[in-house]
Formats: structure tokens, C-alpha cells, sequence
DNA sequence: AAAATCAACTACAACGTTTGCGTGTTGATA
DNA sequence: TATCAACACGCAAACGTTGTAGTTGATTTT
């Protein structure tokens, strides 16, 4: 076991300072030609690589970046993270991934962990459970303590940083614009509870599009699902709601969902009791996944762009982190908005 | 703009030493109850938090894991990484993910980037290029640098580390086997090319269970698919072989596919020309996902139970970090076999 | 020949911690 | 009154780097 070689270990071997060794491989014009090869050469045969946590105690930046999101297990946040890798690495960052499972204590002792030292700045999606709690203190102790924040997807106006979001509404309303345009009279809303931003707002979309189009709003049309409940719980509770929706409502001939699980478990409720998608009932859901390609029929869904996202919410991160190397006074705080797509699948006519 | 304290700090606002702020937070008997008290109160006051990355350099360990996986907008490593990020948590251990995209090169560079004192070990899953390449000069030497090393699901023999992995050949055979016991007397196999491990190993689960029922093997239904090409392409062109397959042998009254995918797929196929399922052909995949569960018919499966194989990678990292700090002589290396489940749905009669 | 210049180095401090050891003050004991 | 623990604390080294400020010895300048 050939442990790491240091400068010490280097300088000692060739009898120099550390000082010498290190400025050689710099290429300091200090250091005579002669030195330097010397040394090069010898810190190759002893494959030397400076020690990243030295450097990083010493510049007081470790050119790493924490995200921390609810879940990992779900095509969207999958893909932000893909794109934050992408656009970090190419910056020469590396990505910590903090797992929130969607409780408010997980953020924050994730974020304590993290805020230590160890990363420059963080990328965060909110747990369902701080929405609930509205408690952002963490998120605004990290901001003063000069550590840059960058929110995505679920995002809150209090706190001051910089965003990256979907216009929500404006994707739902086009969905459901859709839905009408093709046909569809009497349309179903399956949505989160209010307090999930995201929901909230494409519940928003939903009701201008209704309203754009002078159809009236049927509450009863309207699942606000509680997906806090356990998962597997929580969807044989969805099948039973729709079905009863589905049966109070024979005319019912559009659906649009919050996100393309609800979307395709529709579908299926619907498909079970012998309703034809698209003839009968058009589908069209949040969220551009695995489901959606692949389901039977392919789902129509409002594609968000993850990756779009997560190099955005990385660029803003490191522009900002840099920018406090360069201590300039601090620009503004923006929202970056990605355009999402609507995408026509078998689910529509 | 609250910057962070350090002890330096408290020492000089005390008028005590370092070292003494140092032991007081840490009840050393060396200190006075009294200064005890008044260091914890002002350290405090000032929200002191020890600088973590001054800890690592000091202790010569990080608390950080990476994991290297050649995608993570997959549904069986996003599983994975769950397991690890809870077992690592739970041991105050942060997680740091690196995506090699497949590719050698980036896989090389991710680990080269975090071997450089980083992170105190890796849990890896090979990228098929490096597999086709069967180079893995850069595990050999990360493990002679003293840094634990744990593949998992793509593994290879020839490396000396713990591993975690599936019983794929028993997984593929007890789910052909099933296929037969169900009435099939036809059996198509969608596999990937031979070089990779998890591949060619549920192939041969495919071949022993034919065997053992006395089924002769019709090299004819064996699809080995070449997922090297993009992704889009590389379904339409799987989508053209069932096609293929299915009117060539419209007796054919079984498919068994290595992932959910490609079993989604083939039934889609399936279905697309009129053949039911699972009446007239029964289909099981390998892998327990979203698609699983909401494709229609929902889909017979071997799980893979990816979080428990993280949660064991995780195990089996950190014991060797913390084995390798006692110093004690090494434990041999251990491959742990998670054992695979069958999951029957609608997609088998 | 003394002073200035220069090349080629070395020493040291600092980043934030921890920790073994040294030391000055107590109060008690001989 | 001298001696000695016990106590409470400070010092300094160490982890691996880097950058500034010396320190050499030789060469040039006047």
C-alpha cells in the first residue's frame, strides 16, 4: 500500500525546501530550469497529487457544491442533478447529494452538515414538509453566513436568492388550453394539496385556462391528492378517488395531472373500466419521464426541462461563488425561468 | 454578512488561549467548570461550528463517500444511491456522486478528482466502456493507495475489493423457470451484448432454466441488444427486432427481457399487433421500477432490491475505512449476494 | 574594492483544528 | 517556611499547501 506522496516526502527525497519543491511545480520563475525538471520528474515517479482538503483549508473554497433534494428516486430531480453535474464538473466541481426524503429536520441537519466547510454553495429543492411549515431560517442562515443558495422547482419568494423554475401555470394552462382546443368539454384536475408550490400554481394554470375559455370551474372536478401518506397507500387511495370521479362524472372527457404519475395512474383507472383514451377521455400530465414514453397509451405531458434546470441552478451557483472571491458588490437576485414544452403523445387526440 | 467563527476568534473575544477554547468545548477536565461554561455560552453566542475541512486535514479523513455510477437518470442506481446516502448518514458519512456517462475517460477523471484526499472511499458500478475495455488500472490503483473500494451490480472478478451484487444468472433462471411453469413452451430472451456482466450473466440464467426443462435453445429468440447507440435510436431499433421476432415465431408464448425496458418495450410491441397478454404471451423483466409497476399489464419482475445493495455497499465501505484506521490487519475481501425476489403481475398469467 | 544587483533558493506564517506537554498559580502538607 | 500535588491554562507541533519575505553566494557596477 503506497500511501500519498506530499511535498515534504518530495522535498526531502531531493533535498530541497518545500517551498522549492512547490514553486518547481508551478513553474515559478524562481526556480532554476534545472530544479524543476528534477523535480517534475520526480514527483511523476512518485505520483504526487496535491492534497485537495489542504488546499481547500487554504483558499478557503473546496470547489464543491451540495444539492439537496426530497427524493432521488423520481425522473425529475434525477435530471436536475444530471444537469448540475454537468455543467460543475466542466467547472471542475464536484456535486454532495443531501437527501431530504421530503422532512424539514432531514434539510436542515443536511444543510448543517454541509455548511461547515464543506461545500461553496448549495442547490436546493424544499422538502414537502418545510413548504408545510413556511420555516426558512436555515435557508436564510446559510445566505448570511455568505454561502451562495440557489433554489429550484420548489421555490418560495421570501427568500432572497437567486431561482430556477418552470413557469408552472403557464405550462398547465397551455396543457389544458390543449385539452380544449381538441375537444374536451369537461375537464378533471388532479393536483397536490396548496401548499406544494408547484401544485398550487399549475392548479393555477388549469383555472385560467377554464376561465380563458369560459367553462365553468367544477369543484368536484378537482383531486387535491395528499401524497403525504405512504407511498403505496397513497396511490391505491388515488385509483379509488378517480374511479369515483369517473363514475360520478360518465361525461368527463379531459384530465390533465399535476405530474405523470397521477397522469398514467389515471389512465390505467380509466382504461380498467373499459374508458378509450384518447376517444373518450384525453390525458395530459406534468413531467416528461419514463412513464410518460412508455405507458399505454404514451402519456401527453408538459416536458420541464430538468437538465435545462440543473445547469441553469448550477451556473447561477458558481457565478455567485466566484463573484464573492472577487468580493464586487453583490448583483442582484434573479429567477431564471426555463420554457417547458408541451409534448403530444397518444393521450390526446 | 455573519462570517464564520472560528476559535481564534472566541479565544481573543475571551481572552483565553486556543487551546483552551478548543478543550472547554469539549468538557476536557483540563478546564474549569466555569470557563467551561462561559467558552460553551459564547461559542454560542456566535454560533461557532467546527470548520470541517480543517478537521479532514487534521484527522486524515473526510466522513465522505463518492459513488461513481454510469447514470443516475435510472431508476435501479437512483435506488442505490438511497440506500448508500441512508446507511451514510446514519454513520455521519456525506455522499458525493460522480457520473461517468458510460464512459472510460470520465470515470478515470471522477476518480481521479476525488482520490486527491476527497473522500475516504468509493462505491462503484463500472461504465460499459470500461467493461468493453477490461482496464481497470484505476481501481487497482486507487486500492494500492489505501482507499476501500466496493463495486456493486457490474462487477468484475479480477478486482481486489468487496462486492456487492445480485445472484443474476438464479435471478434470469427462477423467472424462465416461472415462464415454463406457466405454460410457456417458447421463450424469447432480450438481452444486452455479452461484455456486460449483468447481461451475459442473466443470459446464462435464461439458457440453465431451458436446460433444465429439457427446452432446446433456439439461438434465433435470443436479442442481444447494443444499447451503445444513442438512446432514441437504439429503441426504435429494438422496437423493429420484437417486430421481427414476433412475426417469425408467432408461436412464441414467453419473453423474458434483463431489464424493465426492454420488457415494457416488447409488450408495447406486443400489444401493438393485437397479441394479449398475458394470454397468449407472458412476459418478465428484470428490475423493479416505475415502469414495473404502471405499465398495462403491470409487469412480472426479478427485483433487484437496489437500495438494500446500497445500504450494503455503504456497510461495507465504511467498515474498511474504519478498519483501515484501527490499523488491525486486513479482513479478505468479501462478495455479497443480495438475493433477488419475483414479482408477479399482470404480465403472467 | 565596496556596493549594488541578481539568481536561486529557504524560512516562515497562515488556513482551523487537536493534543501532549510544559508551567505558573494555588492551597495543603510536612 | 519550604515542598508538592492539583488545577487551570498556554505553547507548540502537526495535517499539506502557498505566498511573502528573507538569505545566501556570485556577479556586476562604479
Amino acid at each position: 500500500m503506497r500511501k500519498r506522496t506530499t511535498l515534504k516526502e518530495l522535498a526531502k527525497e531531493l533535498d530541497v525546501s518545500i517551498s522549492t519543491v512547490s514553486k518547481a511545480l508551478k513553474n515559478s520563475p524562481e526556480i532554476s530550469q534545472d530544479t524543476i525538471d528534477k523535480v517534475k520528474a520526480f514527483a511523476k515517479l512518485l505520483n504526487y497529487r496535491p492534497n485537495n482538503i489542504a488546499l481547500s483549508l487554504k483558499n478557503k473554497k473546496t470547489k464543491t457544491i451540495g444539492i439537496i433534494i426530497p427524493d432521488i428516486v423520481h425522473h425529475f430531480f434525477t435530471k436536475v442533478i444530471k444537469g448540475v453535474e454537468q455543467y460543475a464538473n466542466d467547472k471542475g466541481y464536484n456535486v454532495i447529494v443531501g437527501l431530504s426524503n421530503e422532512s424539514f429536520s432531514n434539510e436542515v441537519i443536511n444543510m448543517e452538515m454541509l455548511a461547515n466547510g464543506s461545500i461553496d454553495g448549495f442547490i436546493v429543492s424544499m422538502s414537502r414538509e418545510t413548504m408545510l411549515n413556511q420555516d426558512y431560517q436555515h435557508f436564510n442562515e446559510t445566505i448570511n453566513e455568505g454561502i451562495p443558495l440557489v433554489m429550484f422547482d420548489r421555490i418560495v419568494n421570501e427568500i432572497p436568492c437567486d431561482k430556477v423554475a418552470v413557469d408552472d401555470s403557464k405550462g398547465a394552462q397551455i396543457a389544458v388550453e390543449t385539452l380544449i382546443n381538441k375537444g374536451a368539454k369537461k375537464i378533471a384536475l388532479i393536483t397536490t394539496k396548496d401548499y406544494i408550490s408547484v401544485g398550487r400554481l399549475r392548479t393555477q394554470g388549469y383555472i385560467k385556462a377554464l376561465k380563458k375559455h369560459k367553462i365553468d370551474l367544477i369543484s368536484e372536478l378537482i383531486l387535491k391528492i395528499d401524497d403525504n401518506l405512504l407511498y403505496e397507500n397513497s396511490i391505491e387511495n388515488l385509483e379509488s378517488q378517480i374511479k369515483i370521479l369517473l363514475a360520478q362524472h360518465p361525461d368527463l372527457d379531459g384530465i390533465f395531472a399535476v405530474n405523470e404519475l397521477y397522469a398514467v395512474i389515471a389512465m390505467n383507472v380509466a382504461k380498467g373500466i373499459g374508458i378509450k383514451i384518447p376517444e373518450k377521455l384525453q390525458v395530459i400530465g406534468f413531467t416528461d419521464g419514463m412513464l410518460s414514453k412508455h405507458a399505454t397509451p404514451s402519456l401527453s405531458t408538459v416536458s420541464q426541462h430538468g437538465e435545462s434546470m440543473g445547469q441553469k441552478a448550477a451556473e447561477l451557483v458558481i457565478n455567485r461563488i466566484e463573484e464573492y472571491v472577487n468580493e464586487k458588490t453583490p448583483k442582484p437576485f434573479k429567477t431564471v425561468i426555463i420554457k417547458t414544452d408541451l409534448i403530444l403523445r397518444q393521450s390526446t387526440k
